[in-house]
DNA sequence: AGCACGCCGACT
DNA sequence: GTCGGCGTGCTC
């Protein structure tokens, strides 16, 4: 190679979204118009792949181990889509060392767009040739009776694609193409995605705020004009109005010309909420979400990435999108759990949005009726502003919830249902309103087992029981896609037709309902029955029409909607979520709980809440009952404060797995041995996680507790960076872990 | 994530 | 004698 030759190329660093450790090292035209964070092609070993410029000054140091110059490859050509906007740069290298990720791996949240980096294909749709059917057959095309159909079709009405003037006309595609090929339709290129209109941030509200709400609106739209990193914590019962609230700082970043950013937890159950935004803002919002198509997908990448799609609400993942000119983001219902990442790069959604706006910089608002624990924390220290709603709306008043001690008010055998709650059930049932059965459990019965000898069956992949699921006729593994028909005969003793359901779920509940009120109309709703925006809209109708007098559901009837006549809620089993030793069950338990009471009475009608339990004594029921949020959190607090967990301490989980339960172990106690003995820093383990066996695989769990002053991060990657790991063994590390599973 | 390389069983 | 199973390791 000649000197003149390589002094035209210049080392660069490109970030491939593979599970790569960094970025590698390429050669780029010294004038070349690369940048920071423009997507480029490469070659990687025989292929191409995209990456993404990571740095583009990388002086040579043949002596610090850089790989030798000779062996670097020009990059292929840089892609024809804006660069990656620097925040999201340094928000994947802050997740990928945050989470102890690669950084490729973390990349790949940010990219993983397939075709999104070309120019759209230009969509080919058909109209009629003027004249009709005549035109056509003077240029020598016969009419047949399927080519009549697709001029008829053609007539009027806008230009069609092929695939759908296929479908409207019960023919195939090839009559379409054959027409067209013949001249005899006339063919126009469509904008290939329809543009994203623009929300009109001035639209006339239905209803002006109350003063407490103009009071927080005004707090969060002076966020948005600063232009400055800020965290809020809006907080207020569901039915204060905090949506209409932060819809104003929406407003307000629109005005200014800025992006807004809106997370929720579950997209797919948020018709209602696109509903709420149309009303306010005339458009439907961008939307991103794991089951979007891939057109749609890639359409929404390239207007966000473009500027063109100005509000966009998405699921966790939104968070890596390539907005260049963010002006806020909001974290709707930022307790739940959905937000955490649990598989792959292990990171909390609501957290890596405070990141986000921390390094846009932007105001990031955060909004729930039972705010997490360290979200309270936080305000507290003054960290995150505080905001209140107090108020609930209208006439509506706080439900009354009543503890239903189990100990004293038995259900009959074989049954669930307490007598103080069927009084309630039949009240409402009197009066045409209506009732609410909770119970988080889906399916039939949690566990099968054999009359005969007791033989429970198991997923022969997880340490779990299969789930019965009578409606599908199938058993289920609740934790891998395992399913099986229930066998004829026990697979220990050869016993024939000896099963039997122990346990209720939510369809077994619909049993008991249908046979002490054989008069009522019930539905099961869990996301069994709710699979998608479709039915959650048909079942929200439906209730809203009262044509359902009693709802047997599971946590996906806690969230999110309102039904006016909807006056008593029960709880087959408030005790559910409490048992294990899981740090955050007593949380996330009473976040639950409220928010499957704050169902009941939302309109003029007073609601009753019943919860039933072995334990009244216990203090997340004790709280609910007296509705006394606070004072669980601070009693939470508390306790947690004197077992140094967190938020007072930090925490990580490491998940050891393999095929091969001996390497598993193996690998676990040698990762237990090496382990940091000084102060601050606790292991405990390792220990057969709680699913000990998953898809197959035989994980052990160690828990690492540091003080809150110690640098978790630095502590494992010293740690864990001098362990050898065969390649048939994952480990896993989970910061901040959610769940202990 | 792909894809090649590599070392042990059933076949034209 | 080969074709091919997927375990292991590398890609600037």
């Amino acid at each position: 190679m000649s000197d003149l030759f390589e002094d035209d190329l210049r080392r660069i660093q490109v970030l491939i979204p593979l599970p790569l450790a960094g970025p590698y090292d390429y050669l780029a035209d010294a004038g070349s118009d690369l940048v920071l964070g423009s997507i480029v092609e490469v070659p990687l070993g025989n292929r191409r792949t995209t990456g993404v410029v990571w740095n583009v000054e990388v002086p040579e140091a043949p002596e610090s181990g850089q790989v030798d110059r000779s062996r670097l490859k020009p990059v292929i050509r840089r892609l024809p889509v804006p660069a990656l906007p620097e925040p999201v740069i340094r928000l994947v290298d802050w997740v990928a060392s945050y989470t102890l990720s690669a950084q490729g791996a973390v990349l790949r949240m940010a990219i993983s767009v397939p075709d999104a980096f070309e120019p759209a294909k230009p969509v080919i749709a058909y109209t009629a040739l003027p004249g009709g059917a005549d035109a056509v057959e003077a240029l020598g095309l016969r009419i047949t009776p399927a080519r009549r159909r697709v001029l008829d079709l053609l007539e009027d009405g806008p230009p069609r694609t092929a695939r759908e003037i296929a479908d409207e006309t019960g023919t195939g595609t090839s009559v379409v193409k054959g027409l067209a090929d013949g001249g005899g339709l006339v063919s126009v290129a469509l904008p290939a995605d329809a543009p994203f209109p623009e929300p009109d941030p001035d639209r006339l509200r239905e209803t002006p705020l109350s003063e407490e709400q103009a009071e927080a609106a005004g707090i969060l739209t002076e966020a948005v004009r600063a232009e400055s990193f800020s965290t809020m914590l809006l907080d207020g019962e569901t039915g204060a109005g905090k949506t209409e609230v932060y819809f104003e700082a929406v407003a307000e970043a629109l005005r200014h010309g800025k992006q807004v950013l809106v997370l929720l937890p579950e997209i797919a159950l948020s018709a209602e909420w696109l509903n709420r935004f149309e009303a306010r803002f005339g458009v439907r919002p961008a939307e991103w979400h794991s089951d979007l198509k891939p057109r749609r997908r890639r359409h929404t990448w390239r207007a966000v990435a473009e500027g063109k799609a100005k509000v966009l609400v998405g699921a966790r993942s939104a968070l890596f999108l390539p907005f260049p000119d963010l002006g806020l983001i909001v974290v709707d219902e930022e307790h739940e759990s959905a937000y955490k990442q649990e598989e792959g790069v292990v990171y909390h959604g609501r957290d890596m949005a405070v990141v986000r706006a921390n390094l846009t910089p932007c105001p990031v608002v955060l909004v729930s009726a039972t705010p997490a624990l360290e979200s309270m924390r936080n305000a507290e220290q003054g960290r995150y502003r505080h905001l209140r709603l107090t108020a609930r709306h209208g006439a509506a008043t706080l439900p009354s919830v009543e503890l239903v001690d189990l100990r004293r008010h038995q259900p009959e055998r074989g049954r669930w249902l307490a007598r103080p709650l069927l009084d309630a059930m039949t009240g409402a049932l009197e009066a045409g309103e209506q009732s609410l059965v909770f119970l988080n459990r889906r399916g039939y019965a949690p566990l099968t087992l054999c009359r005969a000898c007791g033989h429970r069956l198991e997923c022969p992949s997880c340490s779990a029981w299969l789930v019965e699921h009578r409606l599908l006729g199938k058993l289920q593994c609740h934790h891998c896609g395992y399913s099986a028909r229930l066998p004829k005969a026990c697979p220990a003793c050869g016993e024939e037709d000896s099963f039997i359901a122990s346990g209720p779920g939510v369809e077994r509940m619909a049993e008991e309902v249908a046979a002490l009120f054989p008069e009522a109309r019930f539905q099961i709703v869990s996301s069994d029955t709710l699979n998608g925006p479709a039915a959650a809209a048909e079942f929200v109708r439906s209730v809203r029409d009262g044509e359902v007098d009693i709802i047997l559901g599971t946590q996906i009837v806690a969230k999110g909607y309102h039904f006016p006549k909807l006056t008593v809620v029960g709880v087959v089993d408030a005790d559910l979520g409490l048992a294990g030793g899981d740090l955050r069950a007593a949380e996330r338990t009473y976040q639950l709980l409220h928010q499957v009471a704050g169902r009941a009475g939302r309109a003029e009608h007073p609601g009753r809440v019943l919860l039933q339990t072995h334990q009244p004594e216990n203090p997340v029921l004790r709280a609910l009952a007296d509705w006394d949020r606070d004072g669980f959190l601070a009693e939470e607090a508390a306790a947690r404060e004197r077992q140094g967990m967190p938020p007072f301490g930090r925490l990580a989980g490491l998940i050891v797995s393999a095929a091969d339960p001996n390497l598993a172990d193996m690998v676990a106690s040698r990762i237990g041995r090496a382990a940091p003995d000084f102060d601050g820093v606790a292991v405990l383990g390792p220990a057969p996680a709680p699913l000990a066996l998953l898809r197959g695989r035989h994980r052990r769990r160690l828990l690492v507790k540091t003080r809150r002053d110690i640098n978790i991060q630095a502590v494992l990657r010293d740690w864990l960076g001098r362990i050898d790991i065969p390649s048939s063994v994952r480990l896993t590390v989970d910061i901040d872990p959610y769940s202990f599973l």
